[in-house]
DNA sequence: TATTCCGATAGTGAC
DNA sequence: GTCACTATCGGAATGAG
C-alpha cells in the first residue's frame, strides 16, 4: 500500500515497459500519465514514515472499495494507464488473462450503479464508453497482446516481419529500449494477426467490487490469479455480458445472474467447448493452459 | 515400515518407558512380550536389505488390513503388548486419547467377522474377551492412566502419598528407573482415584479396519490424532458399542449405525454435554482439551 | 466408520 | 460474484519391482 491507499504490484513488474511503449492514438481528451516511468524507477522508501493516520484512513479503500483510490487519486497509482475528467483506464490487480484492465466511470453517481442498471439508465454514458473502447482502449489492449505474443504467432508473420524490418532501418536503431513499437508501414498495417478480436470488454452480472467498473481482458485466461471456480466462470458463462450488448431487452436472463447460477456452471472451454465437472478446476486450468499454448501460434 | 508391515511408532516415543513398567496380573496363560526392552534399544539398521520379494509382500498389510501384521507377528513389533493363542493387545497407532488399545482376536473366522455380528455369532468370544478385558487390560490400562496424571489428580492424593512413602522406602531404593509401579499398600488400594472408570471399551458400530478390534481407551479424548469429526463421534455416540451391552437385542438401533447417522451428529461434550454443530471441530477441540485439564485433576 | 495427500468448499474480515 | 486466511469437506490411493 502507497500512502495513497493504492495497492502496488505484488506480481510481475511488467509495467514499466508495458507503460512506456503503449502507442495511444486518442481521440478523447485523454491525457498520459506523465510521471509513470519517473515513478516507477523512484526509490520506494518512505513505508510508514510521513503518512499520518488520518491521511491514511482517508485515503484507504479495503476491501471492496479497492477501486477508489485510483478514481479520487488517478495520478498516484503506476497502476493507472490514462485517465481524464471521465474515466480512468487501470491494470487489473489480480488479472485473470495476459490483457485484463479496468475502465472506471468517475462520475460519483453512474460508478456507484449496478452495471446493468447503469448501461440502461445512462444511454450517454453507455454510448461514451462504447466509443472510448473502441477507439482508444482496444487498439492500446491488441497492441499490448502483439508486443507479448507476436513474435510467437503464425498468422501474425507478416507484420513481425514488417516490423523487424523497420527496426533494422537506420532510423530506428538509436531508438531507446523504451521506445513506442514502431509503426509498421501502410502496406502491412492490414495484414498479420487480428489481435483485436482477441480482446473482449464486459461487465459481470453481479459484481463484487463497488466502483462500476468495465473488463477488457485477453479471451485465453493464462493467468497465475486465476485460481478459483468463479473467476473462470464470471468470464466464459453469461455471467459475463458484452459491452456491445447493452442495452439489455427486459427478459434477459442475464439480468438475474445469481438466478440462473452461471456462475456455479460446469466448465466449458473458451477454445474447444470440452467440458469439465466444476470440482475440476484444476483439470479445466490444465487445460486451458494447453489451450493458451496453441493459441498464441495461431 | 519395518520388513513385517508393521508400521513404527509416528508418534511420541513414550513406549519403552511405559512397557517396561506395565504391571501385568494375568489371569490367562498371556505372555509379555520378552523382549520389549530388548528389541526397542536394539539399532534400527536393516531396512531393505534382507528381506526377500516373497517374504514382504506376504507380511504386507497397508491401509485398511493394517491390523493384519499384528496378528501374524505379535513378535515384531514394538506397539504390542501382550499376546496369546487367542489375542494380541497393542496401542492404537493413532490414539484418540491418553491410553487407547485395541484387542485384536487371532481366529482368522472371528476376526473377519464384523464386531456387531461376531459377539452375536459366538458367545464363547464375547465372554473369553469380556473376562480378558476386566481381569486384565482394564488394570492395565488404569494403572497406566494413573502413572501419566496420578500426581495431579487431587482424588488421587491418598494413593499417591502412600505410593511416594513406598517409593523412598530403603528396599525400592534400589530398584532401576524401569521397575514396575510399587504396589501401595493393602490398606491404600482402595484408596485414591478409580482409573478404572475412566477406560472404557467397545467397538465401532462400522468399523473401517478389516480386522475386529476392540478399542480400550481413556474417556478424555485428549490426543493430538483425535483431529476429525469421525474421530470424536465414533466414540462418543451410540456408534460406539461397549462391550458391556453385547449380545445387543434385535432392534437395537445401533446395529444400524450408518441408517441412524451417528456419525454425523452434533457434538456432544463427554464431560459437559454442551453441544457443537459439527462444523466447529475446532471449538468442540478447544473445549474438550478445557476439560481434559479439569478432569485429569480432579 | 484407517491415514495421507490434495483440492474444492465455505465463512470471516478487511476499515 | 475483491483477496486472504482458516477450517471444513471430499475423493483417491494406500505395496512394490
Ligand atoms: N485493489 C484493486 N486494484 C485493482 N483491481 C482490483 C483490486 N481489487 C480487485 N480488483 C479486480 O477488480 C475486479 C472486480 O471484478 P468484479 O467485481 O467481479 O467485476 C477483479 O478482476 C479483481 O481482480
Ligand atoms: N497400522 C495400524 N496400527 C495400529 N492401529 C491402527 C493402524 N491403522 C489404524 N489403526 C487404528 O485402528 C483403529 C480402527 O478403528 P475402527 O476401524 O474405526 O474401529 C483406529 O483407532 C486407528 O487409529
Ligand atoms: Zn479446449
Ligand atoms: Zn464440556
Amino acid at each position: 500500500m502507497t500512502s495513497s491507499g493504492i495497492p502496488e504490484n505484488p506480481n510481475d513488474a511488467i509495467t514499466a515497459s508495458e507503460m512506456t511503449s503503449t502507442t495511444i492514438a486518442s481521440t478523447q481528451p485523454i491525457q498520459k500519465r506523465p510521471n509513470a516511468f519517473t515513478e516507477l524507477m523512484a526509490p520506494k522508501k518512505l513505508k510508514a514514515s510521513e503518512p499520518s493516520k488520518m491521511a491514511h484512513k482517508l485515503s484507504t479503500f479495503p476491501g471492496r472499495d479497492g477501486l477508489g483510490a485510483y478514481i479520487t487519486h488517478p495520478e498516484s497509482s503506476p497502476r493507472v494507464i490514462q485517465y481524464n475528467d471521465s474515466f480512468v483506464l487501470i491494470r487489473d490487480l489480480y488479472p485473470k488473462a495476459s490483457i485484463h484492465l479496468l475502465l472506471l466511470p468517475r462520475d460519483p453517481v453512474i460508478n456507484q450503479t449496478h452495471p446493468l442498471e447503469a448501461f440502461n439508465l445512462y444511454p450517454e454514458f453507455l454510448a461514451e464508453a462504447k466509443k472510448m473502447v473502441k477507439d482508444d482502449i482496444i487498439p492500446l489492449a491488441a497492441a499490448e497482446l502483439r508486443r507479448m505474443y507476436g513474435k510467437e504467432s503464425a498468422s501474425d508473420r507478416e507484420y513481425q516481419d514488417a516490423l523487424a524490418e523497420r527496426m533494422i532501418s537506420p532510423a530506428s536503431v538509436a531508438a531507446s529500449p523504451h521506445a513506442p513499437t514502431p509503426v509498421p508501414t501502410e502496406s502491412s498495417l492490414s495484414k498479420g494477426r487480428d489481435w483485436a478480436k482477441e480482446i473482449r470488454v464486459g461487465v459481470h452480472g453481479h459484481p463484487s467490487m463497488s466502483h462500476l467498473h468495465i473488463h477488457i481482458l485477453s479471451r485465453e485466461m493464462h493467468s497465475q490469479t486465476m485460481k478459483h471456480y468463479k473467476h473462470y466462470n464470471s468470464f466464459n458463462t453469461p455471467f459475463f455480458v458484452e459491452l456491445d450488448d447493452f442495452p439489455l431487452k427486459e427478459g434477459d436472463p442475464r439480468l438475474e445472474p445469481d438466478k440462473h447460477m452461471f456462475i456455479r456452471s460446469d466448465f466449458v472451454c473458451w477454445r474447444c467447448g470440452k467440458r469439465f465437472p466444476r470440482e475440476k478446476f484444476k483439470r479445466l486450468k490444465e487445460h486451458v493452459e494447453d489451450e493458451f499454448e496453441v493459441w498464441k501460434r495461431e
